[in-house]
DNA sequence: CAGTGGTCTAGACCACCTT
DNA sequence: AGGTGGTCTAGACCACTGT
């Protein structure tokens, strides 16, 4: 084991700053310097509590306030860990482009194969409700709708939860309420059925997971989440789609293009 | 006071979850319920303690991670309160119209007036340095800029920081250089010096913020900060100004348009 | 088995806010 | 002064991981 006192300091005593957080600060620095790697363990508890000669409650206390920042992460019976970032999927604003679609891939998989990883699809659900407030608003006050709710996952682990909303009078008895689609998904089936689509509005949000989102997409403290809707209107400018999905933000850039006209 | 066996629980000693998991689910629901509004205070960690019978630090821990979810804020000598939502700022994807440079206004106040509320700006500081490496790669591996800090305040609100990187070139002398740079911003010089712009891209990342970002945007545990890079490319192709900036994710919602085809 | 983190207790003293 | 949260201690027992 490396001796801690050639990679952490001391205490100041004098210092206004409580310990916890000192303790915090040098192993924050430390990892931003390079002298903890990715991956690489932190020192354990117990020698950080013979090191700084404090409780044990006192170290995790430090531990529970980087994991909040999700610098690292914790496992039972292991260590404590730098947190690794993942491999982050960038998604495109011209992700959604009709050439996309008319060869015969969905959005997913486009992206996912630019990354060079391997997208599993889990979880499928698909079934007639009533929308909430919010989506039949969006849907141009639909409340039947159809909901398509899917997991992604990519290399096994969970970075999206979406569901799909349709009015039920455009998407009932189609193969848009079969599980799958076929070539080019649901775009590629609306335009079929003659909604030709004009273009799509997203909105975007950050914030924490609720515990359910922490479950679903398997996230580590410390991650939040991007909560991204988006409605798809059709050339007579009927929001014929509205998809809700959640994804863990360690896990993507998105990129879009704008304007200056 | 209102009877808390009214509001809340009692626990599932039988049950695998942590007391302190079962303590927080309770208050978590209670909030969701509406038992517990916006800003109003919630149980003393005396009460709780009491209520459950519980140790204080038990309690605590039970609050804490309500904190890192951002449901609810900690205020010393008072209690700890429902954490409420603040307006947030809409930024749309015509943000940087020609059309609202012509009028004078920047992208910033732009947006603010129709939120009806009165922004700042604030520690606005402009120097010429050496660019990092993701700069300088994304202006076309130049390396001398001009920095342009600036944080943004709504009500009094620190609600985003961010720094624009411009080639020194051509920044260097104009009016891009100075404190105010005129009307319309940055964007209507850029124009005038001949680099008629043609579009932006912007790149989004949600994460954590560090200690700093939470110090400068004083932000409550359990926010996390969008991160938008945007670079400006002018119709020579050539990229003429990187915007780093990051933002309270509590104080935004994000929204662009995506063409269809 | 020993080492690790996870949970919990029952205190203590402090700093801040309201009355 | 009394109530509130903030920090810290010195233990305890448990659950998981490795050898």
């Amino acid at each position: 084991m490396t001796s801690l006192p050639g990679v952490l300091g001391d205490l100041d005593p004098t210092s206004d700053r409580a310990v916890f957080r000192q303790i915090a600060d040098q192993l924050r620095d430390a990892i931003a310097h390079g002298r903890f790697r990715e991956g690489e363990k932190l020192p354990s508890e117990a020698e950080l509590v013979e090191h700084y000669g404090v409780s044990r409650m006192t170290v995790r206390h430090s531990f529970s306030l980087l994991q909040g920042e999700g610098l690292v992460h914790a496992e039972h019976g292991k260590g404590v860990f730098v947190r690794p970032r993942p491999p982050v999927r960038r998604l495109a604003s011209d992700r959604f482009a009709r050439r996309h679609r008319e060869q015969g891939r969905s959005a997913f998989l486009v992206e996912a194969d630019t990354a060079g990883s391997h997208p599993t699809v889990d979880r499928l659900e698909i079934r007639e409700e009533k929308a909430g407030q919010d989506i039949a608003t969006r849907l141009g006050s639909v409340r039947r709708v159809l909901a398509r709710r899917r997991r992604y996952l990519l290399d096994g682990r969970p970075v999206e939860f979406a569901t799909s909303y349709l009015p039920l009078d455009i998407a009932r008895g189609t193969p848009i309420a079969e599980p799958n689609p076929g070539p080019g998904g649901i775009y590629a089936r609306l335009e079929e059925l003659g909604h030709r689509l004009d273009h799509f509005e997203e909105e975007i949000r950050a914030r924490m997971p609720t515990p359910t989102e922490t479950k679903t997409l398997q996230l580590a403290p410390g991650v939040p989440v991007i909560h991204l809707i988006r409605t798809a209107y059709d050339t007579g400018d009927r929001a014929v789609e509205v998809c809700d999905t959640v994804m863990a933000a360690d896990a993507y850039v998105l990129s879009y293009q704008l304007p200056a006209t």
